[in-house]
DNA sequence: TTTCAGGTTGGCTCG
DNA sequence: CCGAGCCAACCTGAA
């Protein structure tokens, strides 16, 4: 028995199996260890996160507690409320700490809290260990053997990531843990910095993390309720946790046939009971389930298949390519840094002029978490889609199925992105991104971002004119229109002709199905009858409009760190007339009204706004959605689960 | 430097 | 009803 006395600090790895991080904290053979949680207000109050994934957090955050106590009675995941930033330090004193360890971080916002946590832990004398084991491959070392590049694409991947060598084999549950120490605390909590809370329209109650002390109500460090957080309950219907998802994997597995042909492109977007695919997504982003442990059990049972001469899906379609994607996600995000998460000074991102772009602070160079109205339709337009009030029912379907649980399939979020950005409203893709952020229960920035960046044809992939019809794309998958009928309630009884495009049927069906075609989304009822809006576009014009907007943008061939981009003068480069805020002399570098004060002051509205399109009058009647339009300070869309600090500008 | 094949997962028509 | 093949048309990376 060493005289260690360790510190595991828990993030987004809330499993005991397959951890490497935890392998290196037990292999010290410590006399005492503290598995903990900082309770993190950046994750309170500033990232967007909605009650779902609060949610799931929680469970799995409850399920690794259990799992601590069934292997010592005296042990749990002590959650402590507040962040590692400012507890640790005196935590290491309180609790005589020799040795933190953790998982590591490579996204930008990790890296900078943990630069800060591993100097503290320095200047007290505390030993630092860190493993990776988000991924199959450390993520810097696959940039490394990339000669130092973002991984853009899924070869360069599996090149980088043959040369860093086989993917781990998982490791060992752990059989036994040790007690933790004494847990008295010789300090009062520190109240985090709270200037505003991007997700105060999911609380139904005061937010209470930080007024109950360190340990909690109850004093007993216990894994906190959505209650505490003053949240509304959940709506989704998937729970989280690591003995969930490991029962679940042996479900999945036992499917051989499944398991070993498995095909994302031929899975169904509009399957939800049960869902085509396996759902492993929300998991894998709090490290309930290991995608090493994942992989090796797949290919365990594709190459049994291969020995019996029985067919094998290979990547990228494969249940093993989706996890080659992550990677190379991770390894484009580890290499780029904070720029990764925006177009403006991204040096692998495409400029596309888009309507509601970003505010840049030209300090930091970062986006500041507003963006700027150009075209009031367009947030109509944005509102709208966010809420699944389009008018199509394709597109609204996956929006609300979105919003009530919080996981949708992967081409349905194809579908709705191609929509938002270069295939329908030519809307920036990280509007969409904070949609996505918000509400996925797996929100995963690095894949997340990538997605986006994919979908809208301004990184990873390019053929723009290959384009997601809301009608025809859904129609292949799902004619009776059954996800529609679920998700939108009101055309639950319309004729399966005209379920995709409602406002082609003829009045009496409408009536005969108790539901009006009519307006643009704000009425729900009339005469006794549902209402369901009107398509908000021709879809085939604006289709033309934004294929016509990406070629133009695509010949100008900017990127988001050409000087162009940075000083604001690819305008020049634009036709007046095209597509996006493309005209005038005004404006900032990443969007296009009184870009000055975008830093340091928080208001998103630049009044006067003016619209474009003259020809269409504004609908001032329209309420939109709070939390987009509702400008804080940086919400960080790379954020991770722990820490709090002051940004630095960068010069 | 030029060339050319390849690119996770579209839409449409025809047999 | 399904699948094959064409359409339309771009960049990127490897050779």
């Amino acid at each position: 028995m060493s005289t260690a006395r360790v510190l595991y600090w828990f993030r987004t790895d809330l499993r005991l199996h397959d951890s490497p991080a935890l392998k290196a904290a037990l292999d010290l053979k410590p006399e005492v260890l503290y598995p903990i949680w900082c309770w993190d207000s950046h994750y309170v109050y500033h990232a967007r996160v909605g009650n779902n994934r609060w949610q799931f957090l929680l469970d799995c955050m409850e399920d690794v507690s259990r799992s601590i106590t069934k292997l010592n009675g005296k042990s749990k995941l002590f959650v402590l409320r507040e962040p590692a930033v400012t507890l640790l330090p005196r935590l290491f004193k309180a609790w005589k700490i020799t040795h933190l360890v953790f998982e590591k971080d490579t996204d930008a916002y990790g890296r900078e809290r943990d630069a800060q946590v591993i100097e503290s832990a320095k200047q007290a004398g505390v030993k630092v260990m860190f493993e990776s084991g988000r991924t199959l491959w450390d993520s810097d070392k696959v940039v490394k053997a990339n000669g130092g590049k973002p991984t853009m694409s899924i070869t360069q991947l599996q090149h980088a990531g043959a040369k860093v060598g086989g993917i781990a084999a998982p490791i060992e549950t752990p059989e036994s843990l040790p007690d933790p120490g004494d847990l008295a605390l010789d300090f009062a909590q520190t109240q985090p910095d709270v200037s505003s809370d991007i997700n105060a329209k999911y609380r139904n109650g005061e937010e209470g993390s930080y007024n109950s002390g360190v340990a909690g109500p109850n004093g007993d460090f216990a894994v906190p309720t959505l209650d505490e957080l003053g949240m509304k309950p959940a709506t989704t219907p998937h729970r989280g946790g690591e003995s969930i998802i490991l029962q679940k994997l042996e479900a999945i597995l036992s499917d051989e046939e499944y398991t070993g042909t498995f095909e994302k492109p031929k899975t169904s977007p509009a399957a939800f009971e049960p869902q085509s695919t396996c759902l492993t997504s929300p998991y894998l982003h709090f490290g309930a389930l290991s995608c090493r442990y994942f992989y090796h059990r797949v290919e365990q049972i594709a190459e049994k298949r291969r020995q019996t001469n029985k067919s094998v899906s290979v990547p990228p379609t494969s249940l093993t390519g989706q996890l080659l994607f992550r990677d190379m996600y991770f390894a484009a995000q580890a290499a780029l840094g904070w720029s990764f998460g925006q177009t403006y000074n991204n040096s692998h991102c495409r400029f596309v002029p888009w309507h509601l772009p970003s505010k840049i602070d030209l300090k930091t160079k970062l986006i500041t978490g507003g963006y700027e109205v150009n075209d009031v339709q367009k947030e109509m337009e944005f509102q709208r889609w966010a809420t699944g009030k389009t008018g199509f029912p394709w597109i609204d379907a996956i929006m609300r199925q979105l919003n009530i649980e919080g996981w949708i399939h992967h081409l349905a979020r194809h579908a709705v992105a191609c929509f938002l950005t270069r295939g329908g409203c030519y809307i920036s893709w990280e509007r969409g991104a904070e949609v996505f952020e918000e509400l996925l229960i797996d929100h995963e920035a690095a894949c997340n971002i990538g997605n986006w960046q994919w979908l809208s044809c301004t990184a990873f992939y390019s053929q723009f004119y290959r384009c997601y019809s809301p009608v025809a794309f859904g129609k292949k998958w799902d004619d009776n229109g059954n996800l529609i009928r679920k998700f939108v309630p009101e055309l639950k009884n319309f004729p399966k002709k005209y379920i995709y495009e409602p406002h082609k049927a003829p009045i009496q069906d409408q009536k005969k199905a108790g539901v009006l075609i009519t307006g643009d989304g704000e009425e729900t009822e009339r005469d006794g009858m549902s209402v369901y809006p009107k398509p908000m576009f021709d879809f085939p014009t604006q289709r033309e409009v934004c294929i016509q907007g990406i070629k133009q943008a695509y010949r100008v061939g900017l990127h988001g760190n050409d000087a162009k981009v940075l000083d604001g003068t690819w305008k020049q480069l634009f036709d007046d007339n095209g597509e996006g805020p493309t005209e005038g002399e005004q404006g900032g570098p990443g969007g296009m009204l009184s870009f000055e004060d975008a830093e340091g002051k928080e208001d998103g509205h630049h009044a006067p706004l003016t619209p474009r399109r003259s020809s269409k009058e504004e609908k001032s009647k329209y309420v939109p959605r709070p939390t987009t339009t509702t400008i804080h300070k940086r919400d960080r869309s790379q954020g991770t689960l722990d820490g709090a600090f002051t940004k630095k500008a960068k010069k």
